[in-house]
DNA sequence: ATTTTATAGATGTAAGTTGCATATAGCGCA
DNA sequence: TGCGCTATATGCAACTTACATCTATAAAAT
C-alpha cells in the first residue's frame, strides 16, 4: 500500500481558488485539510505543482517582496486555470464513482469469504 | 489530466476474489468493468501486478497446459492476500472520503466564482 | 551575541505506477 | 500460408511522489 496519487494538482487548483492570491507555503497548510490518504501533502510537490501549472498557463505568479521574511511567490488563477478546476471536478466525479464501485465489490467479496469461513 | 494511478493492486485483488481461481488474461477482461478512470486497465500492468502480489505471498500461482492454447498462470488468493483485500477495502474508504470533500470543494468553489461572472 | 525556530522557496535523487510498443508462442481457420 | 485470438512477458519513457538537503530572511529564545 502506500503508494497512492496524493492528487496534489487538483487540491493546489482548490486552494488556489478558495484563497485568491496566495503563496506556496500557505498552500501546503491549507492543503493538510484537503489532504487526500491522511497524510499530508509533501511541501516539495506543491512547489513543484505550482511552477507546472503556471507553464501550463493556469496560473500567474509575482514575487512579493513586501512583508518582512523571505520573499514570497504569489500565484493566481488564470481563467484557463479556472476552466481547469471545471475539468478536475469531472474527472474526480467519474474516478469516484469507479472507486466506489471498486470500493463495494471488495466489501462484498470479503463478506462471502468470511460467512464461508464461520464456521470455525 | 490524464495520469492517475489506476489502482490496479485492488482491482486485480478483487477480480481475483470474485473468480476465485483465474489467470491474467481474463482479469484483464473482468478488470475493463470496475476500471478506474473509464480507461481500461493495462494488460502489462495487471501480469506485472500479479507477480508482485506473488512475491509479497498475497497469491499462489501453478502452471495451466490442460487446454488448448498458450499455457496459462492461474492465480489464487493466500489468506496474507484476503486480508490484504481488507486492508485495501479500508485504504479506499478514507481515500474516497477525502475524494469526496476535494470535489465538494472544487464544486463551491467554481459555482462562486461563476456566480461571480453571472453579470456579463 | 549566539543559537534556535518559523517562514519561504527550490532542487537532487530514488522509488513506484502506468501506457505504449514489442516479443514470444499456441492454436483455429480461411 | 497467413491471419487473428489467446496468453504471458519485458523494455522504455513519462509522471508523481517522498525524503533529504540547501538557501535565505527574520523573530524569538538562550
Amino acid at each position: 500500500m502506500g503508494n497512492l496519487y496524493r492528487f496534489a494538482e487538483p487540491i493546489v487548483l482548490v486552494s488556489l481558488a478558495r484563497l485568491g492570491t496566495t503563496y506556496g507555503y500557505q498552500i501546503a497548510q491549507e492543503a493538510e485539510r484537503l489532504a487526500v490518504t491522511h497524510a499530508g501533502l509533501d511541501a516539495a510537490a506543491i512547489y513543484r505543482t505550482l511552477r507546472r501549472l503556471e507553464d501550463a498557463g493556469y496560473v500567474n505568479s509575482t514575487w512579493d517582496t513586501r512583508g518582512p521574511g523571505p520573499a514570497r511567490r504569489d500565484y493566481v488563477l488564470t481563467e484557463a486555470g479556472w476552466a481547469h478546476l471545471r475539468e478536475w471536478a469531472e474527472v474526480l466525479e467519474d474516478f469516484l464513482k469507479s472507486l466506489r464501485a471498486v470500493l463495494e465489490q471488495c466489501r462484498e467479496a470479503v463478506k462471502k469469504h468470511d460467512e464461508e469461513h464461520a464456521d470455525q
